[in-house]
RNA sequence: UGGGGCAUGGUGCAAUGGCAGCACACCAGACUUUGGAUCUGUGGAUCUUGGUUCGAAUCCAGGUGCCCCAGCCA
């Protein structure tokens, strides 16, 4: 079945903006997506995508593009590329002004340090980063004030401007907000605004010695670009009064930030940390690796990004903690493939079939439809001869009960094909392996209709074995064997839990000749198989196909029971 | 034994004082030249205790459980 997405479905986010708007608490609505350029954007960013871009278009705003470059020692210009590739394959437009950095506001932040300290609401602390801990107390006791916290204005002025001259060794001081040693919440507890850092920055070069920490530049990038929701992950509860504060102490815009709950998912790992590991560890081939829940994964993979925005809209938006199915992600990928991909022809696991009372050297045409949820698609022709492929497993020397596929003395159809008889077969006395099959065609039966309305249960699929294509088909599974691979015991680690058969590599499978120039990333059905992908590495010479997601298997099901 | 947040079928989201509904999953069946798709149907939930009310998932009070916070990461 089809669905639209439900966009139209309202959330608490909905509400309260609508809300804002209602009690003029603002007269606009404008949003941003504020990632941090060190890694590549999974489909737990695609939520906070649509949540930002979607919120911002539901109210007729904009939402920017604003990478939270503030740690040059992490960040990279690949991953800024890649994050925008990311958002345009979803199909999200940010703001006309082009993508955003926070560390186009550097020289503002660094002024609004300095007001601070002016107000004598910042100061230079000497301590080293084990004492500053120390100092901090812990959840339950109250902090210490540090010994440097009651410097003059003019002392604090001078160090500081003697930070951003780079005079300073790293780690050697940092300027910290004079907030409450005693607050109960810890990130009110004098945090660091600025850290010295000698690493280039992938935009600002070697200007900058000294760097805003986080909390100290997202606030006010929000402010001064005038957003008014700040929508964001649940980890930022607790830092919104420090935002807050920051925001009054210099008479800023005053930006309304919202939490939500971040996107879990079963047998996956959705933390940028984690995934840089498998990557880094060669786990799996890099980030757009077909099985790593990252967005070009996904795209190499051949999800739709239709089915991927889907997704988010199905989930929806709460402060509750969740751990989606999977399960629901993929049938929404089948759904949208369903519709568009085209059907074709081909044998994963080829056993050669003959059959011995059609003419040798004979070839007939036969005609196939592209796609009977799309009667626009067209019919194409398919080469039929004497002898052809099927996939092992739709023949079974002892058929259980049930099994509707070909056994010897039994009658199946070839899709578009002929009524075929299996009366013999050839086995490998060593492995055991079936190495050959001998069938008679019933000629009358053309197309596979049998004129005189006998019932035949089972249809597989074929390919002419002269005319077939060699392919290469990756087979995939979830990265992991455990549906929540975060939750692991002492002394093991997520990686403990990698499935190792996540990918499988098939090779000699055979496709239907129309196949010969297909392009990467182009989706198509293997009829009974599921949805392939032509990959990223497929040539008109070297064939390779992406196992997208695999058809619901009803047999699978039957003989599962048992 | 600090602070912040969250509790509705297996999973996720609705119901905003008035018959607890939707999707996925699950189960049964129909149809079928894809054991796909489609169609029909079944089962199953308000953390707990008390209170307010004609009426509570919703309001109030207490309890319980789970998540987050002690980076010079974001």
């Amino acid at each position: 079945m089809t669905v639209e997405p439900t966009t139209e479905s309202t959330n608490f986010i909905r509400e309260a903006i609508e809300e804002d708007l209602q009690t003029g608490r603002f007269t606009y609505v404008q949003t941003r997506f504020p990632p941090e350029p060190n890694g590549y954007l999974h489909i737990g960013h695609a939520k906070a995508l649509c949540i930002d871009f979607g919120m911002a278009e539901a109210f007729g705003g904009v939402c920017n593009l604003r990478y939270d470059d503030t740690n040059p020692v992490k960040e990279d210009v690949e991953f800024v590329d890649a994050i925008q590739e990311d958002i345009q394959w979803l199909g999200f437009k940010w703001g006309e002004q082009g993508p955003l950095y926070a560390s186009d506001y550097f020289e503002q932040v660094y002024q609004m340090a300095l007001q601070l300290i002016v107000k004598g609401k910042a100061y230079v602390d000497d301590l080293s980063a084990d004492q500053i801990r120390e100092y901090r107390g812990t959840l339950t006791e109250p902090g210490r004030e540090s010994p440097f916290r009651n410097r003059s204005i003019e002392e604090n002025l001078d160090l500081f401007r003697r930070m951003r001259a780079g005079e300073f060794e790293e780690g050697s001081r940092v300027l910290r907000a004079k907030i409450d040693m005693a607050s109960s919440n810890i990130n009110m507890r004098d945090p660091t605004m600025y850290r010295i850092l000698k690493t280039p920055h992938h935009r600002t070069g070697s200007e900058w010695p000294i760097y805003p920490m986080y909390d100290f530049a997202h606030g006010q990038s929000d402010s001064v670009e005038g957003v008014t929701h700040s929508l964001c992950d649940l980890a930022y509860e607790d830092h919104r009064p420090l935002y807050e504060w920051f925001l009054e102490e210099l008479g800023l815009f005053k930006t309304r930030q919202i939490e939500f709950a971040r996107l879990n998912m079963t047998y996956t790992i959705l933390s940028k940390r984690f995934l840089k590991q498998l990557v880094d560890g060669a786990y799996v081939s890099g980030w757009d690796d077909p099985r790593m829940p990252t967005l070009c994964g996904m795209r190499r993979r051949g999800y739709p990004a239709k089915a991927v925005r889907r997704f988010i809209d199905t989930i929806g938006v709460a402060k509750k903690e969740n751990l989606i199915e999977i399960e629901l992600l993929e049938h929404l990928v089948r759904d949208e493939l369903n519709l568009s991909a085209k059907r074709v022809l081909g044998v994963l696991d080829p056993v050669k079939v003959i059959i011995t009372n059609y003419p040798e050297g004979q070839v007939e045409e036969m005609e196939a439809i592209n796609n009977p949820e799309d009667p626009s698609a067209g019919n194409r022709k398919v080469p039929f001869s004497r002898e052809i492929f099927i996939d092992a497993e739709d023949f079974r020397e002892e058929p259980p009960p049930k099994y509707f596929r070909l056994a010897p003395g039994r009658e199946v159809r070839l899709r578009y094909g002929y009524i075929i008889r299996c009366i013999d077969f050839v086995k490998d006395p060593v492995s055991g392996n079936i190495t050959e099959i001998h069938c008679t065609y019933d000629p009358e039966t053309k197309g596979g209709y049998a004129p005189d309305g006998r019932k035949v249960q089972g249809t597989i699929h074929w390919v002419s074995a002269h005319h077939a294509l060699d392919a290469e088909i990756r087979i995939y599974d979830h990265l992991f064997t455990e549906p929540n691979p975060n939750k692991v015991e002492e002394g093991k680690s997520f990686l403990d839990h990698l499935n190792p058969e996540a990918l499988k590599v098939l090779h000699g499978c055979k496709v239907e000749p129309s196949l010969a120039f297909t392009q990467p990333g182009e989706t198509f059905q293997f009829e009974r198989k599921g949805f392939f992908c032509a990959d990223l590495d497929s040539t008109a010479g070297h064939l390779v196909f992406n196992q997208t997601v695999s058809l619901r298997d009803g047999w699978a099901k039957i003989e599962q029971k048992k």
